[in-house]
DNA sequence: GTCATTGTTGATCAAAACGATCAACAATGC
DNA sequence: GCATTGTTGATCGTTTTGATCAACAATGAC
């Protein structure tokens, strides 16, 4: 029930393409913010252009960009092109149907049919774009904490 | 996102094991029902029976039973027995985490986490009894069906 | 127009997981 | 004893995963 490396590889490099705003973004800059391995992340920007989630710009300026706006950008597309199928088991998908051994049992079937649903559900639901707001609030919520946590630490020095 | 061949097979011999009742249920009875490769089922009732989801007795009058009842054998012990994780990502597993990349990214890792707490919920809530009492519904609704269908059809040509 | 920079392509590779099989062994009941 | 049935551990070919590299092709700056 698992996505694989690249899945992973492959959200954080939207991620980081997006934050870079319209701007052509480096392979060298996904590298530095999220730690990839240069050479593996050639080959996942490869399946993300194919797919047409990012446009590409070569030469001395050139880069990554987003292929649409990242409220168009569901997470679910970015884990089908990476990793296929949703669905825990191939006779259960909607998208890349095909045959196999639980379709013997119709309540297995109907079982994992719900939870294929369900993960579908959330993840065609959140786009590129909540992500890159949720990631700015965050950082923001976690700055104020900072800020917070220095003050009330000034107030117990002061006090004692 | 995908459970493994081994997982789909091990839902289906639990399913015949837990229709036969108390009795002792012999491998063979499974491959008649299932279709399972009868050399590959030896090796996922083995990791079955290790797990205590089943009981087994050798000799002539040999078998497999269910280890304990069940109503109290959640689908997702099967599944987590077979394939491991039911987590998207190894971070975002309760039951076995590991270090993995999306943790970079609270966003990303907060929507995984909800996939798993989605899949978790419903894997979960569901038992071997619900499954066989949902198979014995379905038997029943389609032999009623064919009984209908064969009425209406008798009908129909008492009527031309 | 040259040159440095950056993306593109296709091949290749080691390691792990997957799906499966088999032979030798151990109980059990008759 | 003997037939039947489960147990164990080894093995094995294939596919997928995770990753690297060298050769190539644009692009912009000078």
């Amino acid at each position: 029930m698992r996505m694989t490396a690249a899945g992973e590889y492959g959200c954080l490099a939207l991620l980081a393409i997006a934050e870079n705003g319209g701007e052509w973004c480096k392979r060298q800059q996904i590298v530095d913010r999220f730690d990839v391995p240069p050479a593996f992340l050639e080959q996942i920007l490869r399946r993300l252009a194919s797919a047409g989630l990012i446009a590409s710009r070569r030469g001395a300026s050139g880069g990554f960009r987003l292929g649409r706006p990242a409220s168009q950008i569901t997470i679910a597309s970015v884990i089908r092109t990476m990793d296929g199928p949703l669905a825990p088991t191939r006779s259960v998908s909607t998208n890349f149907y095909q045959p196999s051994p639980v379709e013997a049992s119709d309540a297995f079937h109907a079982l994992f049919r719900r939870v294929r649903d369900a993960v579908a559900a959330i993840l065609e639901s959140e786009t590129l774009e909540d992500i890159v707001a949720k990631e700015r609030n965050i950082r923001r919520t976690a700055a104020r904490r900072r800020r917070g946590s220095v003050d009330r630490a000034a107030t117990r020095r002061a006090r004692s």
